[in-house]
RNA sequence: GCGCCCGUAGCUCAGUUGGAUAGAGCAUCUGCCUUCUAAGCAGAGGGUCUUGCGUUCAAAUCGCAACGGGCGUACCA
């Protein structure tokens, strides 16, 4: 595998969620696909950015405030910090929906934050700061970091003057009270304008993300931006790429967004608690790591208790990773733990074992046979192919780099997933008919040196998805 | 109405820069553990690739149309 010859900066926006709420299923698609590019474009020698665009500025800011200021439970704020911001905002929401003086009084305690009033920017600092540190420690539990994390309120003093910019350009224009920008000359948006002022004055997501866009291209000068985001906000991003070639028509950035489908339940309609609820990120990963460690409690039960809780959190964590990587990008995908979990099949489990037998071998290899093996030393003529399976296992391994690339240029990790099951599978085969470690010389050292190879390739592709791999399990 | 996506084995899905008998897992059936982890391997059965027309030496793949489903579509993001 080579690095690319010209390597290109990549920003990459993915994950963004919002403040006073929980993480849930919605988040993950994106913030699995996104760092999932990202590792891979470090990998093949591309720079990257990775930029959080969290959701910590808007409307549902002045009935937080209200109710903060009036509901606050000091003790269950400390407890769960989220749960309680998460109840305030549906307690003042239901008011409102009674009572028109609440609904007005939310929207007073916006305008103050929007004006800069002391006491509600405190207030909302701490509640960005509080929702912030929960996302931190589910960011270090799926082991993902951003480079920065520039929320929609870094761009607040920038949206005026981007309106003002696109209405002296006439890009954008009164319509309705509003100021809107039309595609006239494009039959695929005639019918869609996008609204960049409403009729009240205020902003909304097309502003943000065009000043967003203008802040990156200008900082960052990127060759691409990448927007990993929910396929439903397809026309949002052709409306927003369109107006910003308008206004910068000279900046020389490729916009791409790279957007998923849904995540449906058993019953094939989006994915949901019982009662209706959307799924907790948190809880989601605790249920996999429990079912992984009551299977593996299972399977291998001698094990110490720390190896087992550890051989569950790699796998269950990894077969949500990988379950959601699998599908093809594109399409919506039924949510299950059985399949997930199995060892069966095009799975996080059956990867991992295949890795964990073949460092079993090199364990063995020094344990009972004293034999060393020196990866240092690999010569590709070392090989030799006298049973068909080795010959198959080893065109396979060579073809790993330009799977990457494959990856990288379309987006699209459920090729790397389908590659490295072909390469368990494969190495299953040889391993079923290739015995290592009782050959002689020179197939034992061939042998060793394609289960060296293997492992190699399989760590480094799981690890691009996301996944930590396991000596044994 | 318009736009985007989808329709492949009983089920869940790969296969989308056109290429040989269309693949996997589950489910059903048959073998293989005193041999490097059987969380595995070897094998069997199961498909008019929604339908029709077209382009091509060649179509699950490209184009058009129909039917069926999901999503989006001016002041949420």
């Amino acid at each position: 595998m080579r690095k690319t010859q010209s390597p290109q900066t990549i920003v990459l926006d993915f994950s963004s969620p919002n403040i006073a709420k929980p993480m849930h299923v919605g988040h993950i698609r994106s913030t699995l696909l996104g760092s999932c590019l990202s590792r891979l474009h470090r990998l093949i020698g591309n720079k990257v950015i990775s930029d959080n665009h969290i959701g910590d500025w808007g409307t549902q800011f002045g009935k937080l405030l209200l109710g903060w200021k009036k509901h606050l439970d000091e003790a269950s704020l400390k407890q769960d910090p989220i749960g309680e911001m998460e109840r305030l905002y549906k307690l003042v929401n239901a008011a409102t929906e009674e009572d028109e003086a609440v609904l007005e009084a939310a929207r007073a305690e916006l305008v103050k934050l929007q004006a800069g009033d002391a006491e509600n920017l405190e207030i909302w600092r701490q509640m960005v700061k509080l929702s912030q540190s929960q996302f931190d420690t589910l960011y270090s539990r799926l082991g993902i970091s951003f480079d920065y994390t520039l929320g929609e309120s870094f761009y607040n003093d920038n949206l005026k003057g981007v309106v003002e910019d696109l209405k002296t350009k006439a890009i954008a224009r009164e319509s309705e009270g509003a100021y809107v920008v039309f595609f006239d000359n494009i039959p695929e948006l005639a019918s869609n304008p996008a609204i960049i002022q409403k009729r009240d004055g205020a902003f909304n997501y097309a502003t943000t993300d065009l000043a967003t866009l203008a802040y990156r291209v200008e900082n960052w000068k990127p060759d691409q931006i990448l927007y990993v985001t929910d396929g439903r906000q397809q026309l949002h991003f052709k409306q927003v790429f369109t107006i910003f070639n308008r206004w910068k028509g000279n900046a020389k950035v490729k916009l791409e967004h790279i957007w998923f489908g849904t995540i449906l339940g058993g019953d094939g309609k989006p994915f949901k608690t019982r009662s209706g609820e959307v799924i907790k990120l948190s809880d989601l990963l605790d249920e996999a790591e429990e079912r992984a460690l009551a299977v593996v409690s299972e399977k291998n039960p001698d094990l110490p208790e720390d190896t087992r809780k550890n051989i569950a959190r790699v796998v269950g964590i990894g077969a949500v990773k990988y379950a959601d990587l699998l599908p093809s990008r594109q399409s919506d995908y039924q949510f299950n733990w059985d399949k997930m979990l199995a060892f069966n099949g095009n799975t996080a489990p059956y990867l991992l074992y295949a890795y964990a037998r073949i460092r079993s071998i090199f364990r063995k290899s020094q344990e009972e046979f004293s034999y060393s093996f020196e990866p240092d030393s690999i010569e590709e003529n070392q090989l030799l192919f006298t049973a068909p399976q080795e010959l198959t296992l080893a065109k396979h391994l060579f073809s790993f780099g330009i799977i990457l690339e494959q990856v990288a240029e379309d987006s699209r990790p459920n090729i790397l997933c389908n590659y490295l099951y072909d390469l368990a599978g494969l190495f299953a085969s040889f391993y079923e008919n290739c015995p290592v470690l009782k050959a002689s010389e020179p197939e034992k050292l061939s042998r060793l040196t394609l289960c060296h190879l293997t492992a190699k390739v399989l760590r480094m592709g799981l690890e691009t998805l996301g996944l930590e791999t396991l000596e044994e399990m």
